[in-house]
RNA sequence: GGUCCCGUAGCUCAGCCGGAUAGAGCAGCGGUUUCCUAAACCGAAGGUCACAGGUUCGAGUCCUGUCGGGACCGCCA
């Protein structure tokens, strides 16, 4: 699928290149302008018209040419175009450009024709991108601010992959910390608890949780007491590597209760086990380049550190590529830094190919985010991009009131009671809902309430109302399909001029500007852009059925009008199908009838 | 002390790689409506885009500084 016959934005800019082309042909424009910084854009005033280009005003400089002449100029040229109506000069130097009504009837029939294909788009150009989230500690079960990463990655993974890119989507496993450690102790404790021996209360600075009970259980009944009288260094690695694997099933299975996938779990370990320690090996090519040396750091200003001790240690030059400070590679007990084999581990993802890498983290790590740029510069040679997509934390709230956390570690909400208690859909939607580097407060009550407060339930509500409109249309039109591609095949015939109403040229126009908006979601990584279009439209056809109420001649099913009908059909299917599409891409379901 | 994020209507938030007279929902105000699937619709009002400079044809958007809120701050993950 081309791109233009897609986008009608995308064509009417390709016309305009064209006339700067003809103008070049002519002599009156030098040659080789950049025209990529020319942008046809909606208008905000709708007195301005369908669209507005800045070209005049972006290429009188370099063409040395007044802004209001070039644009009439190029004004003349686009109104010989055959979707274009009229073509006006406007304040500074923009080109108001006005679709001919059957440029705009012709853009619903393309978006038909599209069918789930409608918004797909192919500025990826099949590049590879690694999109890594949630990587959660395998040592419990996700909160909330987890799945708020997860939902934000997988919709992410899905934009991109819709825009032509070839997505990985990838979970790092940290699994070879001292929090995995941790892990295996507090593993061990539950075992001698399920050995029938009492453990009292659980220490400090072990996880307290209940969800290692099982774990518990299941290690007394494969080892029996044969554990309990061996030294730590003898059960610990057998009872992590159970305990790893438990988590991460907990793990996978709140992932896949809300619907989000990975392709690839990457673990930690490996890095040091199966890939030749390719923590060793990347800090020696690290070396090899002058960027690693044994040095001292300034202590931290601010509060003082208690066992701050001086010393010498081994050093990235962080800050040859833009970070504050040069960061340590080794612990004082001669282990690596987390910060070493992430580098190794972002070093793995450029050996495996990737240019494009986004990692999506909660917004505590954000002191982390230069370092991690720098690496991936200094590993890539400054190749390789890697974007770090921030989500802000999660407010839990009922009602308005914040929901009751105890401090005591381990009495926490998860994030599957959330799931199970609001639904995934909901969850889901809520999170993309807002932009990520900002918080959010998640409302359990306000989350399941049936209103148009909850823009869940209205763009839901929308899809499942067209649902119903075609079902009420059997009356009328006995002959349409049910299914989708063949109902907009039917529907594609029908005959569009008779639509007359403002409004549903103005839903017309809302359609057509869904490719774009997935274009800009994608390029700027932010899939909420997604989630607020469709609550548009959902409300822009909200607001026209219900017109029906009152003014029974704009209902879409008019039962002496077979052809008219017909036609009010095929801009309802194409409201169904771009918000079945955008649901599709937030991964939220899009419901036939609502209960 | 430093770094990062945020500051837009009474409230919650959008604002599309800088674009024209800054938008939506809620609350409040005025009116209409009891319905093809209902949980409504129309209209008016509401703003020093935190503040001060700068960059240019043009700044809510980019840069610098100040103020305010949040997160983080050798080796933890």
């Amino acid at each position: 699928m081309s791109q233009t016959a897609n986008n009608i934005f995308a064509a009417v800019l390709a016309r305009v290149h064209a006339a700067v082309n003809a103008l070049v042909a002519e002599g009156a424009l030098p040659d080789g302008l950049d025209l990529s910084r020319i942008l046809v854009e909606p208008p905000r005033e709708a007195a301005h018209g369908d669209m507005a280009a800045n070209a005049a005003m972006v290429l009188a400089k370099p063409a040395g040419k007044k802004p209001r002449e070039l644009a009439e100029a190029l004004a003349a040229k686009l109104r010989n175009e055959a979707l274009i109506e009229q073509a006006g000069v406007a304040g500074p130097g923009f080109i108001n450009l006005t679709l001919t009504r059957v440029a705009w009837l012709d853009a619903l029939r393309a978006a038909l024709a599209a069918g789930p294909d409608y918004g797909r788009s192919d500025i990826g150009r099949g590049e590879a991108v690694n999109v890594e989230y949630v990587s959660a500690n395998p040592t419990g079960p996700m909160h909330v601010g987890h799945g708020r990463g997860a939902v934000f990655g997988d919709a992410l993974a899905n934009l991109l992959d819709f825009t032509g890119h070839r997505v990985t989507r990838e979970y790092y496993v940290n699994d070879a910390g001292a929090q995995v450690d941790v892990l295996a102790r507090s593993a061990f404790l539950r075992y001698r608890e399920a050995l029938g021996e009492d453990i009292g209360l659980i220490p400090d600075g072990l996880y307290p949780g209940d969800y290692l009970k099982p774990v518990g259980e299941s290690l007394a009944q494969e080892f029996g007491p044969s554990l309990k009288g061996t030294p730590e260094p003898e059960w610990l690695p057998v009872v992590r590597t159970r305990a790893i694997e438990a988590m991460l099933a907990v793990i996978k299975d709140d992932l896949a209760a809300l619907n989000v996938r990975h392709g690839l779990f990457f673990s930690e370990r490996s890095l040091a086990d199966r890939l030749q320690n390719a923590v060793e090996a990347t800090i020696a090519a690290l070396r090899a380049k002058g960027l690693i040396y044994e040095g001292r750091l300034p202590p931290p200003k601010g509060q003082p550190i208690e066992d701050w001790e001086d010393r010498e240690q081994t050093l990235f030059r962080a800050t040859e590529f833009g970070d504050d400070v040069d960061r340590p590679l080794m612990k004082s007990d001669g282990s690596y830094t987390y910060f070493a084999s992430d580098i190794a581990y972002h070093k793995s993802k450029f050996d495996r190919g990737f240019r494009n890498m986004i990692d999506v983290w909660g917004a505590d790590h954000g002191g982390y985010v230069k370092r991690m740029q720098a690496a991936v510069k200094a590993v890539s040679d400054g190749t390789a991009e890697l974007d770090i997509k921030l989500v802000q934390l999660v407010r839990l709230l009922r009602g308005g009131e914040p929901v009751k956390m105890s401090k005591r570690a381990g009495e926490f909400v998860t994030l599957r009671e959330v799931v199970d208690e609001v639904g995934r859909d909901a969850v889901r939607f809520m999170m993309l809902y807002r932009k990520n580097d900002a918080p959010l407060d998640f409302d359990l009550a306000k989350v399941i309430e049936q209103s148009r407060d909850n823009p869940v339930f209205y763009v839901q509500y929308g899809h499942a109302r067209g649902q119903s409109v075609f079902r009420n249309a059997r009356e009328v039109l006995p002959e349409l399909p049910e299914e989708p591609t063949a109902r907009a095949d039917v529907l594609r015939e029908a005959p569009l001029d008779r639509l007359d109403d403002p409004a549903e040229l103005a839903l017309i126009k809302r359609l057509a500007l869904y490719p774009r908006v997935v274009e800009a979601a994608a390029s700027a990584h932010e899939p909420h852009r997604i989630a607020f279009y469709l609550y548009e439209l959902a409300s822009e056809f909200h607001a026209q059925y219900t017109r029906g109420n009152a003014s029974p001649h704009l209902r879409f099913i008019i039962q002496n009008d077979p052809l008219l009908t017909k036609a009010r059909l095929a801009l309802v299917q194409g409201v169904v199908a771009v918000l079945a599409s955008g649901l599709a891409l937030l991964g939220v379901g899009a419901p036939e009838e609502m209960r």
